[in-house]
DNA sequence: AGATTGACTTGCT
DNA sequence: AAGCAAGCCAATC
């Protein structure tokens, strides 16, 4: 595979969420093989800024709390670019966070 | 070169 | 039930 890195995989599977569906750290870093490395991910999302075709929007943590929205361009962008989706967003958290869920093993 | 932080998660007490 | 600690790896100070 060309992704050596654990980025390039982050990236990889994070740029395959399908629209209106949403995923965690954790299960992004399971999905690589490293549960624990979860922060990890968090980190290649903040490098995610070099790539636009990220949608770091869709990836919170695994309580469906927008816990990266501090990190965007403005506090609200990410919290709305999940309500553009469909996706019922209260308070930078995710209300139907179960029912968005995108499980990158699926 | 060593220490600290960071968009997290899980487990034990 | 709630709080604290450890683990992951890379980047920054």
């Amino acid at each position: 595979m060309n992704d050596d890195n654990f980025f390039k995989k982050v990236y990889k599977v994070v740029r395959k969420i399908p629209y209106g569906r949403v995923t965690s750290y954790g299960a992004i870093a399971k999905y690589l093989g490293a549960a624990k490395s979860a922060r990890m991910v968090g980190w290649a999302m903040n490098a995610c800024h070099l790539d636009e075709s990220i949608p770091a929007h869709r990836v919170v943590n695994r309580n469906g709390i927008l816990t990266g929205k501090h990190h965007f361009n403005g506090i609200n962008l990410m919290e709305q670019l999940l309500v553009n989706e469909g996706i019922r967003v209260k308070d930078s958290k995710i209300i139907n966070f179960e029912e968005v869920f995108w499980n990158p093993c699926d």
